[in-house]
DNA sequence: TTTAAATATGCAATCGATTGCAGAAAATTT
DNA sequence: AAATTTTCTGCAATCGATTGCATATTTAAA
């Protein structure tokens, strides 16, 4: 039941003219008359002509379009960045395609090649947990698109980048932690192939040092970045001989939730006898109680911020893009599951 | 610096044959020699071809993308939507374009023009708070594309449906208010423009009456849809002289949260002395003390099920589209926002 | 061996919009 | 009034892939 769309040879024909001026109107240019430019405008209206974007970007060689790929659409942070991103580009007439890796690197892959193969202008991305090697975004850029990684970023590969300084966000919050009199902090990592979860322990060895704590290896615990898996650390920490007296879920705040809950059925007081710092400033994070101090990464702002360095960059065409870092500093909100009353 | 990409043309010339064939081969048709054909895609394979999904979409006259409006990505409800609906589409290979209407009807306009712009085969459309009429809705199946509405849908319109059994689902939850014993209960309106607030007021004059409870005029708040209105509603409610025993925040878990807030800084105890009742079941709903009965909508199962519906219709493409409404019965959640202990 | 059927390949049009170039018509200058 | 410039409009090619039709080649059947 295909009804046949209005085409500007359609206007062309009812008004007698060639399909060529109907186009220039339809841009706005100046080489149609003013009168033949209100009488084609007028017309595609009636006839509810809708131009066909396929091929006017098969034939400019642009799309308007910007792809994205992230780990999980349905996850706070990068919705919020999504959301970002969408407020950012709409003004100016860009579609976003969005693609989730599932945090898989076969999907990934896929979801680059669907995105070159739509001649999208630009990849966004955020890279899976799991992606080990980065062929495929060397392919983009082969193909002549523009790449921006935001986050999770790989380092090595010289595009476009949006991050936050997790490092510094991470000592501020271990810092703040030991000033809260915390002596034991134990630290939950995120999988390390990622840098985010790197440079978050860099922090905290940093902050450590700085007040000359010593490293006390076994309360450093790999991957724990679920809430199920930030419980099951938490349970096995807490059965130590010298149990943590604070724990920094640097993975994410639904580990920290695991942590509390743990904590709470195991008797411990938060945040008397045992400090939790989460990350990511996730809504709940301030209806638990007690509330859970966490960083707060501006994901809306991060998600704008990378659309605008688009555009820029867009402006200079002529010129070769030179790799460039953003890098957004996060915010420590101390909230009452660090707070200890002296 | 745009680098030219390899084309059919490029694989076909140099084979010395014509892009015919190229085509043939990479779209796996039998009418190429099975030899030629892992030439060609040995080749392709080599030249990093990537095929121009907007050359083919033109030519085929369908694009394979799918275009989602929602009022805003970065809900919960509205993202989990689109998680769903990636997952189902992703593995037919198809492609989702994301816009956000942002509650407003204008910008609603303009993000379906630029889908019907996009040549899309399918909108799927929650509709904003702000709308009032619907004709770039007809304009979409003028057009020929398929609209499928979910949650927030027109009911005259007539196009396919996916939604929750907002009377139903409001019904039970305030059923189970009452058999807990609450007497006086308030109910929170949303925009009554969007039907499935009327609806959800409709289940909850059915079970007042299912009981013999007088309906209480000042006890009925209209638009109370967000946290401070929740809380602003909740201010006034248990300020009056016979306060309600029960409020059931019918707009969503948000106001719930207001309400909750509010009551506790008042003091009054929930559940004993106020029960409180949201709707969509927000993570958080269950974090907070007392935690918050909910309604559970199926999220993420609904996107796949607006998702099957789609290529379910597209298989019998002869056939007209018969106007199908797919309803989901939400789970009430019950929790201690609502458990009185008797 | 001749004829019919099956298989492979090429030709050329098509999808709809854009744009460089050329020429016609109108407006402006000398 | 002639020469020059400006403003419009049309022609035709182009973007890259697909596909109906025709033709050539091979294989199978009579």
């Amino acid at each position: 039941m295909k009804k046949k769309r209005t085409t500007i040879y359609d206007i062309a024909e009812k008004l007698n003219i060639t399909a060529s001026s109907v186009s220039r109107a339809l841009n706005n240019s100046n080489y149609v008359n003013e009168n033949t430019k209100q009488l084609i405008l007028k017309t595609a209206a009636e006839l509810n002509y809708k131009r066909n974007t396929l091929a006017s970007n098969l034939r400019k060689g642009q799309s308007k379009t910007i792809g994205i790929i992230v780990p999980r659409i349905n996850q706070n942070f990068f919705s919020n960045v999504i959301a970002g991103i969408e407020d950012a580009t709409y003004e100016k007439g860009y579609n976003l395609i969005i693609c989730q890796s599932n945090e898989s690197q076969e999907k990934e892959i896929k979801c680059v090649n669907t995105l070159i193969n739509q001649q999208v202008d630009c990849i966004v991305i955020s890279i899976s947990a799991d992606s080990s090697d980065y062929k495929h975004l060397k392919n983009v850029l082969d193909h002549g698109i523009q790449l921006i990684q935001f986050d999770r970023v790989i380092d090595e590969l010289e595009t476009l980048k949006v991050i936050n300084d997790n490092e510094q966000a991470s000592f501020e919050a271990v810092s703040h932690l030991i000033e809260q009199g915390y002596k034991r902090i134990a630290l939950l990592k995120g999988p390390q192939n990622l840098d985010i979860f790197k440079q978050r322990k860099v922090g905290y060895l940093a902050a450590l040092n700085k007040y000359s704590l010593p490293v006390i290896d076994e309360l450093i615990i790999e991957n724990a970045w679920t809430k199920e898996l930030g419980a099951e650390a938490t349970r096995k920490l807490l059965s130590l001989p010298e149990p943590p007296d604070a724990i920094f879920a640097s993975t994410s705040d639904f580990s920290a939730l695991g942590v509390l809950e743990v904590a709470t059925a195991m008797g411990f007081k938060v945040p008397n006898q045992l400090g939790i710092l989460g990350y990511a400033n996730e809504a709940f994070t301030e209806l638990t109680s007690p509330s859970i101090t966490t960083i707060d990464q501006f994901s809306v702002y991060m998600g704008r911020t990378v659309a605008d360095l688009y555009f820029k960059e867009m402006e200079n065409k002529d010129t070769l893009v030179v790799p460039k870092t953003i890098s957004i500093k996060p915010k420590l909100i101390i909230r009452s599951s660090t707070s200890r009353k002296k």
